[in-house]
DNA sequence: TATGAATGAGCATTCATTCAT
DNA sequence: AATGAATGAATGCTCATTCAT
């Protein structure tokens, strides 16, 4: 069903129980994180969430969307603004260390839901998403090979470090809630600036 | 009970469950990893597994302490080993990449269920594990700070970044199969000498 | 609510979503035909099938008149104009494998109604439908032996058979659409006739 | 897992399961046989119904083979002791009945699953049961015709009408519990001879 | 009259664990 | 030491029904 011709008391469901999926899923973890237990935190029925959403994966995947729109439009413009690709890096480390300060929840509930949901084997339906990230991240170090700005690396080695740093920091931060957002967005900045730039 | 009362046959039995545990986690996942799955790989009965290894959590705290100690024995003396704390994380990165190359189920085993095994509220029972790591990483760190081979970075803040470097390879891992590890760990190496050395 | 007491537009919403419940029972089958299905099939909400026929159960029984009424009208005349019983027994098979195929549907609706609906115990609340067919047919046979057409035999033994014989042809019917009612009827007729006739 | 490898106390359970299943089918109807209920008649957990059958499924195919085991045993052998096809008409009358009269509730309870047991539209997976019994009749009428012992009728119309009649006994017998099914044997067989016969 | 939203019971299934043998 | 059998709770899901608007 698409968005507009959902009713406003219908939107205010879904947003609710999103909230409320997000909310469950960044405090008690993927594991825990069934219908009955969202429901009861919306303090509502599990056939409700059925009714809205047409079961689990599909309240799941409206997660994974808002977040990522949430990310979306708080971090691309940013990073787009910038001049170089020196600079564009710089605005990729700040804005998502950002993001995590500012939406820690969601952001939590969306690496709960990626990185557990697996069917075994292979990778998951989200798998996508981190291909996607990397991708993203490539074109950006590419840009920077282009105008010069780079050393000579393997873009795609670079990137999937790049994604590695930043993934790590929910997990340290579910471990360490007091950690200095501020002060790893700069050291991981310098690393990177450092690490890319044309040696002289 | 402690090894050293354990008789040969039970030692044996245990080494023979460990292992079928990382064969089914490390091809199945975590989700299909269930008690009757691995003893069905066992070809025993699952009240053995109960038996040796007292419940689930505990067969799964075994395989993790027998891949820590894999690793351990593999990359330790190797990193020591280095005269200076530059090629010391230089072996870092290539004993790592070794590890996985060489032991890439046992690998996937851990990560699979340090990933998937989140209590709720605050971290898992293997956060420790990462600390462990954290830490490690940054006495090697601070080595190189006492030499004046390393710039000036905050230790743990660098210490993070390389961790998630190291983590973001076994997802990798299993998205790509093929991903070539060598390269990697050349890349790795040749990013983080340039972040970490004394700038001229 | 008696069917005098109801309006025009009443009366054409009844019969709407009467029509519904026949196509989803004859295409998706009773396990399938749920209120939200039939209700989706009608383009209209749940509530509006309780808010006419009070239930499912009262919606079901409400196609099964309907089913029935129509068999009965087309049937009965046919049946009566015949001028012995040998000629109505022949009308009565003609007559019934004619409305299966002229209304396949609203037939195949109603048998799958009558033989999915019972509570348990004893027999469903349609088991009186069957009873009054068996009974129509004992009459007819009656009627045969009070002219001397027909041999002796037990009248209930022989409606049970012939009740049973054009009770199985909608099995069939489902199983293979291309049967050919014709042929059968032309059979049956034979078959019964052979059977019933005072013997020489 | 095949018959021979079971232990006896398994064996023995899943007997138990079965008669249980048997009983909750033929008094309550398929609709009430939930794996809770038959548990609950076995008084065990469902989840032993699960642990000796692996499902629902599997549980009502175990039913259907044991009851069409005992049918078959009790059947096969006297229609075959006939000498001619007149006779062996009459036997496979006459044993059908006999069955439904010595195992009317394992019949009532094959019948439920039978009937119920179809996913919408097409067939269910027991319909080549039903396919089998007329296939079955099909080859006695042939035989029939091959010794000249019946006259010119289509086989496969015939064999509906005798399945038919065969299938309506179990309706009946719901209904009618003190049904007298020596007499409908009876008037069955007088029925068909007279239809099947070279006519004078 | 009609709607969409919500309920709550019931469904089959999976699973770690326990225990008598 | 090991087995197979059994438990009981939890999971996601479907459904007829109810009700305020």
């Amino acid at each position: 069903m698409p968005p507009e011709s959902r009713t406003f008391i219908e939107e205010a469901r879904r947003a609710q129980i999103i909230q409320c999926a997000i909310d469950v899923l960044a405090t008690e973890g993927y594991a825990r994180a069934s219908m009955a237990r969202i429901a009861k935190q919306a303090k509502i029925s599990t056939g409700v969430i059925s009714y809205h959403f047409g079961g689990k994966r599909q309240l799941l995947e409206a997660v994974i969307s808002e977040v990522a729109k949430m990310a979306t439009e708080m971090m691309v413009p940013r990073i787009l603004a910038q001049p170089t690709a020196t600079e564009g890096l710089r605005a990729y480390f700040e804005s998502n260390l950002e993001f995590m300060r500012v939406h820690r929840r969601p952001l939590l509930a969306m690496v709960e839901i990626i990185t557990y949901t697996r069917d075994g084997g292979g990778p998951g339906p989200y798998a996508q998403q981190h291909d996607t990230a990397i991708n993203d991240v490539m074109r950006l170090l590419e840009w920077g090979h282009r105008t010069g700005e780079f050393r000579d690396f393997d873009p795609r080695s670079m990137a999937i470090a790049i994604r590695g740093v930043v993934d790590a920091v929910p997990a340290r931060l579910i471990q360490d809630p007091e950690l200095d957002l501020d002060l790893l967005a700069r050291e991981f900045v310098a690393l990177f600036t450092l690490a890319t730039r044309r040696q002289p």
